[in-house]
DNA sequence: CGACATATTGAGATCCATCAACCAATGTGG
DNA sequence: CCACATTGGTTGATGGATCTCAATATGTCG
């Protein structure tokens, strides 16, 4: 029994042939369009995405403009994690900003994996703890930096995202304007 | 068999005396004086937090100055994931600002509960989940706010930090000099 | 080519950083 | 009890960075 799922999932369990098979019942790989909307204000968020293949940003609405605070891509698990958990209805956007290849796993079969493969319980604690970890870093970083050293902080770390978001999404992501960003790259380069 | 550290976790799992046990020999719930600092830079995080009483708070040097990324108060959790969970040398500080009584969860000990007691482990995603789902929308709020805004959020959802931080390490928090904070407040006191 | 989205540039206003002085409250030592 | 130092907070003047609004390139796609 091979699937992209059990690929994906075997890099970290070792799976009986039962359990495999939980796996592909329970979380499908689907394909959306660059543009789809995979959730929107107000609505509530029944499943969390892992990226297969793509890029998936974040955003809200505050006073009728955007605001970017996160962009997946591949290898990223995303989540509203208040709207998810909680079954309230989230205050922002998911959104492909590219043709996206993404594993989808639905609240209700979430529960039912934690019965059919316990040890999925540690791995998810463990993947949460991770990533928790690297947002706690992340926080930290936008607070201890000015938008001309986050820009050169995204050049070293993240520099896939230059070529393949545009840059009034990352200007955003920043906390600038798009002028700004821009003027900021142009000091940068003259030096 | 009764226990603060029971009391706690019985708020949120029902527990055999076995599993009361394990707690309370796991879990010490251990005070501390204001200033204390519970990591280091540098140092390995053995150790995550629970503040029963008093307020902790997280801190970078960068430059030779403080900047204050978060505070923990009465019933939250504290734990530097990246060094606790990976063993790597911490980047920040924990610092006491109050005199503080903390339950003390020492990696080794998590381990011993995750066996002893199995429905912990759900307890601790959940409850990772629920952190986790609270940071990112810090995150956001700080990316999509001015210094003066995340101030007046500041005001609405924590008005407790006014009293009990000093207004120099509230400053550093919302990312700006102790005299741009003295400005903002004396601005919005005018309005 | 045209239409629309994206990126750059310009000029002025606003906000924060910096550096320095000052003030109020508290604590210490003679 | 009174100088004096220390700490936390405020105020002032100046400069730098970003914002705003507007105009002008530069794409990009049908």
């Amino acid at each position: 029994m091979e699937n992209d799922i059990v690929k994906l999932i075997s890099r970290f369990l070792t799976l009986t042939e039962k359990e495999s098979t939980a796996f592909i019942e329970c979380i499908p790989i689907i394909s959306f369009e660059k543009g789809t909307i995979l959730l929107k204000e107000g609505q509530i968020s029944r499943d969390s995405y892992f990226v297969i293949e793509g890029c998936v940003r974040k955003y809200y609405i505050i006073d009728g403009e955007e605001r970017t605070t996160e962009f997946y891509v591949e290898d990223e698990s995303l989540a509203s994690l208040q709207s998810y958990t909680n079954k309230t209805p989230s205050n922002h956007y998911f959104e492909c900003v590219e043709d996206c290849k993404l594993a989808v796993l639905n609240y209700d079969k979430e529960q039912e994996l934690f019965e059919r493969v316990p040890k999925y319980e540690a791995l998810c604690r463990m993947s949460m703890e991770n990533d928790f970890g690297e947002q706690q870093e992340a926080l930290a970083k936008f607070i201890t930096s000015s938008p001309e050293e986050r820009y050169k902080n995204l050049l070293e770390t993240r520099p896939d995202l230059l070529q393949r978001v545009p840059q009034y999404h990352l200007a955003s992501y920043l906390g600038v304007k798009p002028e700004s960003l821009s003027r900021i790259r142009k000091r940068l380069t003259k030096r």
